[in-house]
DNA sequence: AATATTAGCATAAACGTTTATATCAGGTAG
DNA sequence: CTACCTGATATAAACGTTTATGCTAATATT
């Protein structure tokens, strides 16, 4: 009898009810149990060729392959996730997709995710509070197995340590003064110094810049690279008025608003806005006064989204490398969950400046 | 004993080895028993409280609570998923989050999941049949309640039938001849008739279009919409040209090269594209030849996705409503899984005509 | 007053996995 | 020939829920 083909030994044993309810389990679908009772072992067995692990003899191995296959059948994710206390998910946490540095992010950690077949889940956290809730109830619902967040907003370091007493949590693009938690960041201080420099060396002289959200890293970063560059340049970074932004399009729209509606002699020669976003909504704006970029003014972004090449004038701009960005976070928050590394405070990756044709040298 | 206050209860029991093996579960979080044993009272009670279901007198329910509350209790979605058999998760399967029509779309479908307590997953399908068996395995690990699929490729209907009896699947923006699969489409043959009747209205009678895949729905759609509103002022369809596109930027760019690079007299003078992606790409070798748009050739698109109205000039284009598709499609999938619905042919979304500065009177 | 009904709660059996432990051949060593 | 391994397989206990089923006491019915 044990020597039977197994698929011949089965049917030798199914009377019509039995059949029906060997064969499918309640739920439906085909089961461990299902493919054990066809290939004539054990469920442990079954579970044991599937995983790898345990002693399994070739010829047992080879037919409950061949049942698995005959079955269809796929694993239930729920059991393995209660057993395993795990869900081969992760949680992406972005302030929108409607900024397109987002979306190629997004894009990056799911390539990454599902090259180590995890999942990704999306949370648009439109203010702080409700991102670090829905993040806790991730994590503690087991729904993932750790989170990459990236906001627009100041954080608590507080409630961030909380967090990451939950689960493992990297940040992108951003960093909390003082604590190493893991983050992936690029330099945009060297990005907008870049910037900086370069229109120095274009003979601006009048220098104005629109910032990120008040208290955001990356936003003091780029200030503080802006003025790093000027000062370099020979001209004193107090000289630079700073308008105060939040990232979206609708502020460089206003900051422009509020720098070239001036008489000529007031008007900084450049405006230097530290997101692409921000840069867009500058330009919208000139575009409906009749001002002309770059001859009466230059424009620069931060980001390099596609958009970006896309504009007229394209848009000068430092790039961030959103894909990879998203991709080393994926990658740094599964090694975290697998516990494979402690933690990690990568290098920053390089920021390339990117000259368009929204700069040009000053009308003397 | 049994009248005492549950706390007080709950630490005249304890000593110190207890309170550890009861206050926490081996997974280190919060469970349902611990709960229970804060509270007084036995599991099950617990769980009524906190589905609303089952017989529990107010002084229990209350002590349940503050125990809840208390002990931060928030319940394993694994152990739900693996009684219950669902997951509260859905799936979105887009071509890629490049197309902003998709990340609007996600966004609409990201929204309506989290008013109703799903979550999303994402996957970018590159390929029909990657698709496919993804989303198979996604159902079938259970691991989501159903899935919204928009693909840019043409499907066998054989595949989705199939897919079908996995769990429900919602299309978007696309549909299979012939068969009734829940979808949620826009009106994209009145979108197309509405542009190809404003060009003949402006003046146009040599008028050529760029088609999306071949065999995709909505690519046909908009292609019979662009010959009726031809018909319908006048001209045979059969005179406009056709260039097969892929509605990706590039083929865009490639079908102008074909149109445009010919000696005036053979040039199409306007250029329907059937999506604005491609009007993008259309728009950019215009740039690179020095072609003035839209005085030398008009060029229209579809969608309009966000950048179309940044670009200059600014692209005449049919708008799909994509945040709202994106919410009908997630609403109209969880109301499948709840079985609150059978199936559902949705009547299409209207779709407006955008008229901006990419097209113009031809020079006569 | 005896019985039927019910509200309020606890018990226990599932859901489909993983894996430690038990079992049981067959072979090897003493 | 017994004792002891060892490799291959099966058994059973968990993981944290939900819910049908019992059970008990109090109330209602005859």
């Amino acid at each position: 009898m044990a020597s039977l083909p197994p698929t011949l030994a089965f049917c030798g044993e199914v009377d019509s009810e039995q059949s029906m309810r060997s064969v499918k389990s309640v739920s439906g679908r085909t089961t461990m149990k299902d493919v054990a009772d066809y290939a004539n072992v054990s469920i442990s067995t079954v579970s044991y060729v599937l995983n790898g692990n345990g002693p399994v003899s070739q010829a047992r191995k080879k037919s409950v392959e061949q049942a698995i296959k005959a079955l269809n059948y796929i694993p239930n994710e729920s059991a393995r996730g209660l057993k395993l206390q795990v869900s081969s998910t992760i949680g992406l946490v972005v302030p929108g997709l409607e900024n397109q540095f987002f979306s190629v992010l997004a894009r990056g950690v799911v390539q990454a995710a599902s090259a180590k077949n995890r999942l990704v889940v999306f949370c648009s956290a439109e203010t702080s509070e409700e991102a670090e809730y829905g993040i806790a109830r991730l994590l503690s619902s087991k729904r993932v197995d750790g989170v990459i967040y990236e906001s627009d907003f100041q954080e608590s370091r507080e409630s961030l340590l909380e967090l990451q007493s939950l689960g493992p949590v990297v940040l992108v693009d951003e960093r909390i003064p003082g604590i190493d938690l893991p983050a992936v960041v690029a330099d945009g201080r060297r990005g907008a110094r870049d910037i900086a420099t370069h229109m120095i060396n274009l003979g601006h002289r009048k220098i104005s810049c629109v910032t990120g959200p008040d208290g955001h890293w990356t936003a003091e970063q780029r200030l503080a690279g802006y003025r790093e560059g000027l000062a370099l340049g020979g001209v004193h970074p107090d000289t630079m008025e700073v308008i105060a932004g939040d990232y979206r399009m609708n502020s460089g729209y206003e900051a422009a608003k509020l720098l070239l509606l001036r008489p000529k002699s007031d008007r900084p020669t450049v405006l230097m806005c530290s997101n692409d976003l921000m840069a867009i909504g500058a330009l919208e704006f000139c575009r409906a006064e009749g001002i002309v970029v770059p001859r009466d003014v230059s424009i620069t972004g931060f980001d390099d989204i596609p958009i970006a090449n896309l504009l007229t004038p394209r848009l000068t701009t430092a790039s961030q490398p959103a894909l990879d960005m998203g991709k080393e976070a994926a990658d740094l928050l599964i090694k975290l969950i697998d516990g494979e590394i402690e933690s990690s405070v990568r290098s920053p990756y390089p920021v390339d400046l990117v000259v368009r044709d929204s700069t040009a040298e000053p009308l003397s």
